[in-house]
DNA sequence: TAAAAGATCCCCT
DNA sequence: GGGGATCTTTTAT
């Protein structure tokens, strides 16, 4: 178990985005999940991205240094989460979609429903922000130490992801930006 | 100032 | 397979 340092996030979130595949995101210590599906997002040159057309109060640690986490609030009811990637200033970040639960599943289903199957505690964007209690409060979060972390158990990425168009866009949808872990990839 | 869309999920049929 | 929930941000008048 190695904790992933802060210059692992450091190259572009396309690049980094199916490197993530396969690490295990942890949240206080206690509640866990294997990453099985990503999207990369980029800034300027990204009309998809939360980024586009430059920072704002909603976007900023998008712009900020990499290895932070950017919460953000969605439809009315959903928080998702982004690891923040790239140089600081450049706007590049990485969604967490979907988890295979590894610990904590008795928390996860507290907080997603008692009645849920174990996949159903993390495959979603919004579902493992709620499984791992992840909301705006840890908007802007460092990774490195923090109470939400990512590591390494030793399980390599997939040499050959899924890749297909990112989910819920409607701009760039020509751009097949979104990784899956082959074995995960059975929602498809 | 108003309207619409949005990096979603859940329950119903 | 379809629609409602629910509210912030963005874009249009």
């Amino acid at each position: 178990m190695v904790e992933l340092s802060t210059s692992y996030f450091e190259p572009r979130a396309l690049t980094v985005a199916p490197q993530l595949l396969n690490k295990v995101i942890i949240a206080d210590g206690a509640v866990s999940g294997r990453i099985i599906e990503v999207e990369a997002y980029e800034g300027a040159d990204d009309p998809a991205s939360h980024g586009f057309g430059g920072p704002t109060d909603r976007n900023r640690v998008m712009f900020g240094p990499s290895g932070h986490l950017y919460v953000y609030f969605v439809y009315g009811m959903h928080w998702c989460a982004n690891v923040v990637c790239g140089e600081p200033e450049v706007c590049s970040a990485v969604l967490i979609r979907a988890l295979e639960p590894v610990s904590g599943l008795d928390p996860m289903r507290m907080r997603r429903g008692e009645d849920r199957r174990d996949r159903e505690l993390c495959d979603g964007p919004a579902k493992l922000c709620q499984a791992l209690n992840i909301t705006g409060v840890d908007n802007g979060i460092a990774l490195r130490d923090g109470r939400v972390r990512i590591v390494d158990d030793g399980v390599a990425p997939p040499l050959s992801p899924v890749r297909t168009p990112r989910v819920g866009i409607s701009k760039a949808t020509e751009r097949r930006w979104r990784f899956i872990v082959p074995d995960g990839a059975r929602e498809l």
